[in-house]
DNA sequence: AGCTGGATTGGG
DNA sequence: AGAACCCAATCCAGCT
């Protein structure tokens, strides 16, 4: 079962907006297509979860609902999954900025709903209470708040012409949604002995007290003798700067790549000390203590929290998991992991949007870099890379400049494409992604220093700051459009790999893994993501199928956003007990 | 004591 | 190896 059959476009199911009374009482109504009122419910708190899942059973519809945290994850923990949502603060965000929506002023009249999810910034030691139980969100929870937005965001979508673009987006940014509460309540499968092994390995044997590992010490040691100070702190940055001046170094910085260009006895050992320091303070046995429970890594996602529409998230540096400790992502008994990545995101998007049959050409089935070396503009395949990189991010010195103008004599729809969201940004406009995000308006101070440098009194030292400042927002918006668009195809990626998993059903209770959270622990499930890259905790007997579901759902993706034009989407994909993969 | 900003290093 | 874009987390310094 490589590719499930189309079925028959079932009749759109209907809406059931929620809102929360007194004492955790539920509010339900459910909407038909055209937005009328079919039904009501009120529920009791106890009821809500039996309810919801019986509503899933029986057509699934979409649950419109204030803010996906507070409401999905007490659910997840009832061990209730729901197929869609839709998310009326992430929608809203988009919705009120977007260059496709012609009349924006109704949104704009319900401030309230650009409020921060409850995740966003809780204090420390409510982490868990808050994400796990819901709580305050800082958006309207009732149903009549709830109701009145959902109107105005159906209004706002069929004014626009781009409709069909942006309802694929909030569809896309609300499964997101599902899947940031879902990741979290089943966790990535982390092995804790492995982690103190690999920690172990490098840093020394772990002192019963708390203290600095041997290895650490015995590093930090070399570098006070080759300094000649044996009380030298090495974590504070302006004595350890000091006391390199003192012995010769002269450095401006004591970061790593400067240090590199330097010959001294004592830079050996220092960047080993560093490189040391680092992993006991970011990913040390305190980092699994305080992160890894129960065999599980569950950090907190929180989608569309960067502007280009990419998540962010917070607690246990998710998005920054050193590669050193990929060994320590395993399996549980009976299971394997999916490690699956997209090679060249970003320039294939830019390639789709810009509908560049030349790039696409180059991009396809292999190596993008190794077919623009192909096509003769560059000598090798680094050389390719940091010419795409640098078209893509702005660049324009150094090498990266300097190979700019012939990407644009080989791919000047794609080039044009990023050179015209560079100049929009300069001139202090907006841009869009291809599925309707748009960035922001530039601030009050940008247009300030704009303006100074237009006056007839404007000084040089005015006119340099607004150049700087034009071209740095000019950067913002050409990588804007290709990251933000990358976003929404990796979002895509996932909705269409969670909806083709749920349809490979269970396994018996007795290959189950228990950790995994109440909602997924018999099911093959997404356990972690990063940008361009997903890992799915899958039982063995459903690993080929999960495998297959991955890669439909990548060529699903290409033809959501960029319909039959033929750019695709190669995976690294591998079947593995760890994420490791050398 | 608690906050902010700079420096640094990890991720894409 | 650098520089360009989007980030988070840590530590220390310097401030209130």
């Amino acid at each position: 079962m490589t590719s499930s059959p189309r079925a028959e476009p079932a009749p759109a199911p209907p809406w059931v907006v929620l809102g929360r009374g007194d004492a955790g009482a539920v509010h339900a109504v459910s909407l038909d297509a055209d937005g009328n009122e079919t039904r009501r419910w009120e529920l009791a708190a106890g009821e809500f979860a039996d309810w919801v899942a019986a509503r899933e059973r029986d057509g699934a519809p979409r649950w419109v609902w204030s803010d996906t945290p507070a409401w999905y994850a007490p659910l997840l923990e009832a061990g209730v999954r729901v197929a869609r949502c839709q998310d009326l603060r992430l929608c809203h965000a988009i919705l009120s900025d977007s260059a496709f929506v012609p009349f924006t002023e109704s949104l704009r009249t319900a401030p309230e709903w650009d409020a921060a999810s409850a995740e966003g910034t809780p204090a420390a030691d409510t982490l868990f209470e808050v994400s796990d139980a819901g709580g305050s969100t800082g958006v309207p929870e009732g149903l009549d708040a709830a109701l009145a937005e959902f109107a105005r965001q159906r209004t706002a979508l069929a004014s626009s012409p781009q409709e069909k673009r942006l309802r694929l987006l909030l569809a896309a940014e609300s499964a997101g949604a599902l899947i940031a509460s879902e990741l979290r309540s089943a966790g990535l499968p982390w092995d804790a002995e492995a982690h103190d092994a690999i920690l172990t390995g490098i840093l020394g044997a772990r002192p019963p007290g708390g203290g600095s590992p041997a290895e650490l010490d015995r590093t930090g040691e070399a570098v006070r003798a080759a300094l000649g100070d044996p009380a030298l702190s090495l974590d504070s940055q302006p004595k350890l700067l000091r006391a390199l001046h003192r012995s010769g170094v002269l450095v401006e910085s004591t970061s790593r790549w400067e240090l590199a260009q330097h010959e001294h006895p004592a830079i050996e050992p220092l960047l080993a000390y560093k490189k040391l320091s680092r992993l006991h303070s970011a990913n040390g046995w305190g980092w699994l203590a305080t992160w890894v429970h129960d065999g599980r890594f569950r950090p907190v996602y929180v989608p569309g929290g960067v502007v280009t529409g990419r998540w962010a998230s917070f607690g246990g540096g998710a998005l920054q998991l050193p590669r050193q400790l990929r060994a320590a992502v395993a399996a549980d008994p009976g299971w394997a992991l999916i490690v699956a990545d997209v090679a060249q995101l970003e320039p294939r998007v830019l390639a789709g949007m810009a509908g560049d049959m030349a790039m696409a050409d180059a991009a396809r089935g292999r190596d993008l870099y190794a077919g623009i070396v192909e096509r003769g503009a560059v000598a090798t395949r680094a050389e390719a890379k940091v010419a795409m990189l640098g078209a893509m991010y702005g660049a324009t010195t150094g090498s990266s400049g300097r190979l700019m103008p012939r990407l644009r004599s080989i791919f000047p729809r794609a080039m044009s494409l990023v050179d015209d969201a560079a100049r929009t940004g300069e001139e202090g406009g907006i841009v869009t992604t291809w599925l309707g995000r748009s960035s922001p308006s530039p601030s009050p101070g940008w247009r300030e220093t704009q303006s100074r440098a237009g006056d007839a009194a404007a000084l040089p030292a005015d006119e340099r700051r607004a150049r700087q400042s034009a071209r740095d927002r000019g950067r913002f918006t050409r990588n804007f459009v290709v990251q933000g668009t990358a976003a929404e195809w990796s979002l895509t990626w996932m909705a269409e790999i969670r909806r083709r998993l749920d349809a490979l059903g269970e396994v018996d209770e007795a290959v189950a893994a228990p950790r995994s959270g109440a909602a997924f622990f018999r099911r093959p499930h997404l356990a972690f993501f990063l940008h361009d890259e997903v890992i799915l905790h899958v039982p063995l007997q459903l690993a080929d199928a999960a495998a297959d579901a991955v890669r439909d759902a990548a060529a699903s993706a290409s033809r959501l956003l960029f319909g039959e034009f033929p750019i695709d989407f190669p995976l690294d994909l591998h079947i593995a007990e760890t994420a490791d993969k050398g």
